[in-house]
DNA sequence: TTGACTAATGACCAATCAGTCAGTAAATTG
DNA sequence: CAATTTACTGACTGATTGGTCATTAGTCAA
């Protein structure tokens, strides 16, 4: 324990009215990242926000609310992102599809999304409405632009004609997919949580490094592979 | 179910000690699909299983033991289908192609998969040691194969050069976000984004698993992309 | 300084649920 | 047809945890 002898600064509550739905949400999230939702006792979120279990519901009137909350507080983010504005319909395709790509690839690979999409995934079925607004808020927008960009590659010669209804969904998926991979295989056990310390092997599989790293290069095979797919051009 | 009406009549109990495990397993994943794994009450599953709860306890040592006999009993299936199986290296690369994402949608679509997926994305932490054999029987294989598949269609001269290191994952992305969109979306909101569902051209795969229509037409255009690219050929 | 207001607390309550076990009844054996 | 075995049952329990509320204390206007 360090002294608090100072009679002054740190009482044991401050009143921070302002500071408190943000802070909760935040360690909320980082609770509900490592371990899911359900698994997630809201004393912890309490204690990882320093306040006391009773002030999480004087701001939020209960667990759901406060998931609800967080998405969407994060949700308008990553809808609000530059690179996901109508200002990225221009230049070539190649240039559209690389500030849509950034874009996605950030929010992505930031861990605050992938941990929404997670607990949406696994405890979807209990937020149906927030599913749907999630849909409406997100989805449809992203795919909408995802359609323009196809739209106006087409239009500018850039683009296999018939492609103008591709499905959306096909561009994105591979984002999606590395954030999910990397909450899924990111680091196993911190090596403390199981009693088998078997020092394995070297484990250093290619394919599950440090995701932060490679997502870089992932998603530049990522838009090479979708502009030029596999083949190699006929001559 | 067929009752059988013949001399005895229909004890209350039966002995089945041979049927129990896979009828268990079976209920508890119908139930986790749409409710989760954390949700998903034991006794719950004994009803759906037409069981007590007890009768769980004799085949299963706890909950989580449940799972993993489900991840066991599946994962093995699915890696022992025939189009993952090296026979799969043959003719052309959209022929090899073809056979692979025929195989991995069938799998996906197919609820079983999927289901496991949501629960090991959102529970994964709680079974470290299921993480890693999911990795290492499943994943590690599955990517070995597209690893395969690319190197013989460089050295077939169908693939661009350089293309041989791809990150696989890129390739059965998109298979992976259908499954898991289902998951969430499925009974959702309906459809307003999707473009017009031109509906004809009967299911004719020779030799695929049931590929639900819907995801025919997707896993299409999904080859059609990984082949030739968004540009169109350079005259 | 004081009093009023209210943000913040944490002990407590009630509901839930994984896991247990003494007992029951279906099969099997002699 | 007992006697024996064991698959099966379901009421019970202990631990967990979402949510409550009477109490405490930080803040500020008068």
């Amino acid at each position: 324990m360090q002294d608090q002898s100072d009679q002054s600064q740190k009482p044991k509550r401050r009143r921070r009215k302002a500071a408190r739905p943000a802070e909760i949400i935040a360690a909320a999230m980082a609770l509900w990242a490592e371990r899911g939702f359900a698994a997630t006792r809201l004393e912890d979120v309490a204690a990882g926000a320093g306040v006391a279990k009773g002030t999480i519901y004087l701001y939020f009137a209960s667990k759901e609310a406060l998931f609800e909350a967080a998405v969407q507080e994060r949700l308008l983010a990553v809808v609000d992102q530059p690179g996901l504005q109508p200002s990225a319909f221009s230049g070539s395709t190649e240039q559209m599809l690389r500030r849509f790509l950034s874009a996605i690839y950030g929010q992505v690979s930031d861990a605050g999304l992938a941990v929404l999409l997670k607990v949406l995934i696994s405890e979807g079925h209990r937020f149906p409405q927030l599913v749907r607004f999630y849909h409406d808020a997100a989805i449809t927008r992203i795919i909408a632009l995802i359609g323009a960009v196809l739209r106006r590659g087409v239009a500018q010669g850039d683009i296999r004609e018939g492609l103008e209804a591709l499905d959306p969904r096909l561009i994105v998926a591979p984002a999606l997919a590395l954030g999910l991979w990397g909450m899924v295989f990111r680091a196993g056990p911190p090596a403390g949580t199981r009693p088998a310390p078997t020092n394995d092997d070297p484990g250093d599989s290619p394919t599950d490094g440090p995701v932060l790293q490679d997502a870089h290069r992932y998603m530049e095979a990522h838009l090479d592979l979708l502009l030029h797919g596999l083949l190699r051009p006929t001559p």
